[in-house]
DNA sequence: CAGATATACGTTATAGTATAACATAACACA
DNA sequence: TGTGTTATGTTATACTATAACGTATATCTG
């Protein structure tokens, strides 16, 4: 199984599951400095990475912010440039197709990141 | 036909055209200012953003880093995480995937973001 | 021409994101 | 007891990006 999570992994993991959307690593901070007196930089950057390794966690790159992984396999990441929302959208056919194309360039691939901004459906209201 | 570029672009661009691979924004400056003296972060940031709107120009999200566009359509980007060589492989396929995809989620897609880690083929001598 | 507008650029300062390097504490266990 | 390992604390700094304001130049227009 997986390994533990530490506290300091389990307090930005909750503060995460906490939010509404991806969080900044700044903003991690701040709150937990708000919960827990003096916490540093570092102590925020080091529990996202062990959540990264952990695979609960992600970097939505394009926002530089990070989030919860919602999915058990690899997500779209829909970001609606109105509301601020962001899905994780399953698309194993989209992968799929990725992987085909780069092991036909020889390009053995260890990490996918796709990410889309544009309007999600409540803020297009149906419009095409 | 696209609007001319301004001198700032015209250097960065030919900077980024001249270097074997993206370059972060500072390296950028630093060229800039052996070039040229006094230049300040702003005039790289604005040259940038007149190339990405101009089309000519794409920032790498998981390098932080920017690079020329080198290919007509949106290209998938592979990253190798050996050799550090990038490349942009077209991938109409994919993007047309990913498109119907969102599209059956009602959301309208602006900016597709596809970044691949791995190893090159290079650098993986043909081994699967 | 005077004045208005727009564009590009310069300049200073600061905001925001991330990591290096070294110190300490607590625990496991030979 | 001593040794290694893991997590954490702490200080400082590096790296990335933008805000805000000032200046120069060109163009248009009354």
């Amino acid at each position: 199984m997986g390994a533990a999570l530490t506290p300091n992994e389990t307090e930005v993991l909750a503060l995460l599951r906490g939010a509404n959307g991806p969080m900044t690593a700044y903003q991690l901070l701040g709150r937990m400095q708000r919960n827990g007196g003096a916490v540093a930089p570092p102590t925020v950057y080091r529990a996202l990475k062990g959540l990264e390794e952990a695979g609960v966690v992600q970097r939505i790159e394009t926002l530089r912010a990070w989030a919860v992984v919602t999915s058990p396999v690899p997500g779209v990441v829909a970001i609606c440039d109105d509301c601020g929302a962001v899905r994780s959208v399953e698309a194993q056919g989209v992968f799929e197709g990725l992987h085909q194309r780069l092991a036909a360039e020889g390009f053995a691939e260890a990490r996918q990141t796709i990410e889309v901004h544009g309007r999600c459906g409540d803020c297009t209201g149906g419009q095409t």
